[in-house]
DNA sequence: GAGCCGATATTCT
DNA sequence: GAATATCGGCTCC
């Protein structure tokens, strides 16, 4: 039973490349107990094992475990030594894949997610900067190691169903090198 | 806005 | 020692 609890999720256990672009418009929801910060994910990138440019791809160690087990949890690892960056694991357990979340629209707990990325009175930005990239989500929303492995669903992280159409474009993947040519960054 | 650069954990050579 | 699924601060437009 590796199954997503949601059954509306069931298809997270598809190949990533095919879930990646089914993943925009869900709202990605994050809750620290007090504050919920989300919104719809707007730019994913699709990782698998045949695939030069993704962490699984020379087999399980430490840090990508959590991309070996079952689909519908968060696989989060921290990029550069700096930022932390968050995937949704896909496809059957066993298989080393996962979707990047890139890009979520700002929506739910702006305050919160100012407050997060340092958007200050003294240091005013517009929030067009709050999310646009993966290590600026994971900031905003408060996700961090701790949050690695952590299952879709619960009272912590959860996606709800998209409220309006979003027209998606594929386009290759941004800041790597290796199998750059695929077409499996996905934008909203 | 574009271009350069430093931060530095994990992994690989 | 080098590369990496990134970002912010800096300079110069």
């Amino acid at each position: 039973m590796t199954a997503p609890a949601d059954p509306r999720l069931a298809f997270l256990e598809g190949d990533a490349p095919d879930v990646a672009p089914r993943l925009i418009g869900w709202r990605l929801l994050v809750s620290d107990g007090v504050e919920t910060t989300g919104g719809p994910i707007i730019e994913v990138e699709a990782y698998t094992q045949d695939d030069a440019a993704s962490h699984a791809h020379r087999g399980p160690t430490p840090r990508n475990a959590t991309m070996f087990g079952p689909a519908g949890r968060l696989y989060v690892y921290f990029s550069y030594g700096v930022h932390w960056c968050v995937n949704v694991v896909t496809g059957p357990e066993g298989s080393g894949q996962g979707v990047l979340i890139r890009g979520i629209e700002p929506r739910v707990g702006l305050e919160t997610m100012r407050m997060r990325r340092g958007h200050t009175a003294e240091r005013p930005r517009p929030d067009r900067h709050l999310t646009n990239g993966p290590g600026k989500v994971c900031q905003a929303l408060g996700i961090t190691g701790a949050d690695d492995g952590v299952a879709l669903g619960g009272e912590r992280v959860w996606l709800e169903p998209s409220e309006r159409h979003f027209q998606v474009t594929a386009t290759e993947r941004i800041g790597i090198t290796r199998d750059a040519h695929r077409l499996w960054r996905f934008v909203g």
